[in-house]
DNA sequence: CATTCGTGGGT
DNA sequence: TACCCAAGAAT
């Protein structure tokens, strides 16, 4: 399969174009100050479907708050979640920490360094296995994420559609003999640190690129068709209503969400979902057995998911003596203690609006 | 294999 | 505006 694609491709030539280019031409980034395994993997997690533009900041403050794996493994669940909010897939720090303790208990705090054990932690999955293997500890192993099927599929011509999840092994059997073995490192970084750069999604800079002679797709003109890639359904939208509840003592109601599924964990402003003709007043006393007299809506919020829409009307309202539910998950809150909460982004424009 | 799981930026 | 997408993993 893999030597199909491979047939007469200079591999020694492509290892070191790319690796030449990468190393002259690679970006600073904060996560490559050091190969220490710790800070390689905790970058690699950030990094999952997410920007590099979007990650540095979270990554630097992450660093300098959980500096080593064990401050991350005795960290509180709150406060790494705290240092997540707004980066999304919160799952992913939750996974992490949980690995990271793994790690103290299991490997007497060291990464482990084959495919086998680091690829049983939670969250780590085929192409951080890879990374941190390869970026942490120069092995040899591949790291497909979305960037090299990408950069691959033109370079190599495979017109295989990178949305199935089998084409990834595709490509990572290709890798395992195309990857350098003397600098596998900056091998594996210099694809998608190409993919990122020159060989981007729509109009790629070919001029510029280092592998160009290697290109099959441009040698036939199809850098612009490649990768295949089929389309996926677009999001469903939910109504919903948000309410900034206050008591007497000028507190704020907020509850926290469930153990497991979407924005798992976050805090949030209590909320129904308006499905049929009832009053939005009539879902809250449905769900939370409380009674408020709701004023005009205070603001619209529009949070878009993946695969989700949630349009969110936001009202305010007093209560007085004791409309708490006494649910565990529920409590009144001073105002100036909001900033200790995770909030997912619609809540955290809601607190804006409405409390600051 | 397809769906779930966030968010912000680019075209 | 309405998509697409970005260093994916779990289910």
């Amino acid at each position: 399969m893999e030597q199909m694609h491979l047939q007469d491709f200079y591999i020694t030539e492509f290892q070191d174009d790319l690796v030449n280019w990468f190393l002259e031409n690679q970006r600073e980034l904060p996560w490559r100050m050091s190969k220490d395994p710790y800070r390689v993997w905790v970058s690699e997690i950030m990094l999952q479907q997410t920007r590099v533009d979007t990650v540095i900041p979270y990554y630097n403050a992450f660093m300098r708050e959980f500096p080593t794996l064990e401050a991350l493994a005795e960290a509180e669940e709150d406060r790494i979640l705290k240092a997540w909010e707004g980066l999304g897939y919160y799952s992913r720090v939750r996974n992490l920490q949980t690995a990271v303790r793994e790690v103290v208990e299991q490997y007497e705090g060291r990464v482990p360094d084959t495919r086998e054990e680091i690829s049983s932690l939670k969250g780590v999955g085929p192409y951080t296995a890879g990374a941190v293997l390869s970026i942490a500890y120069g092995k040899p192993e591949p790291a497909v994420d979305g960037n090299v099927m990408r950069v691959l599929s033109r370079v190599l011509l495979v017109e295989e559609d990178i949305a199935k999840a089998s084409t990834r092994k595709i490509f990572e059997n290709i890798l395992y003999d195309l990857v350098s073995k003397d600098d596998p490192s900056s091998f594996n970084q210099g694809l998608m640190e190409l993919g990122a750069l020159i060989c981007t999604p729509t109009s790629p800079g070919c001029l510029l690129c280092p592998v160009r002679e290697h290109c099959r797709a441009y040698d036939h003109g199809k850098q612009n068709d490649l990768p295949i890639k089929s389309k996926k359904k677009k999001q469903t939208a939910k109504q919903m209503a948000a309410v900034v509840l206050r008591n007497e003592r000028g507190e704020v109601l907020i509850e926290k969400r469930p153990e497991t599924g979407l924005l798992a964990r976050l805090w949030q402003f209590p909320n129904v979902e308006v499905t049929d003709g009832r009053s939005v007043e009539e879902h809250f006393q449905a769900s939370y057995d409380i009674e408020v007299v709701l004023d005009e809506p205070i603001q619209k919020v529009e949070h878009v998911f993946s695969h989700l829409i949630w349009n969110i009307t936001v009202y305010e309202a007093q209560v007085s003596g004791q409309p708490d539910g006494g649910q565990a998950t529920r409590k009144w809150i001073p105002v100036k203690d909001i900033e200790k909460y995770a909030f997912p982004v619609s809540h955290q424009k809601i607190i804006q609006k409405s409390l600051l």
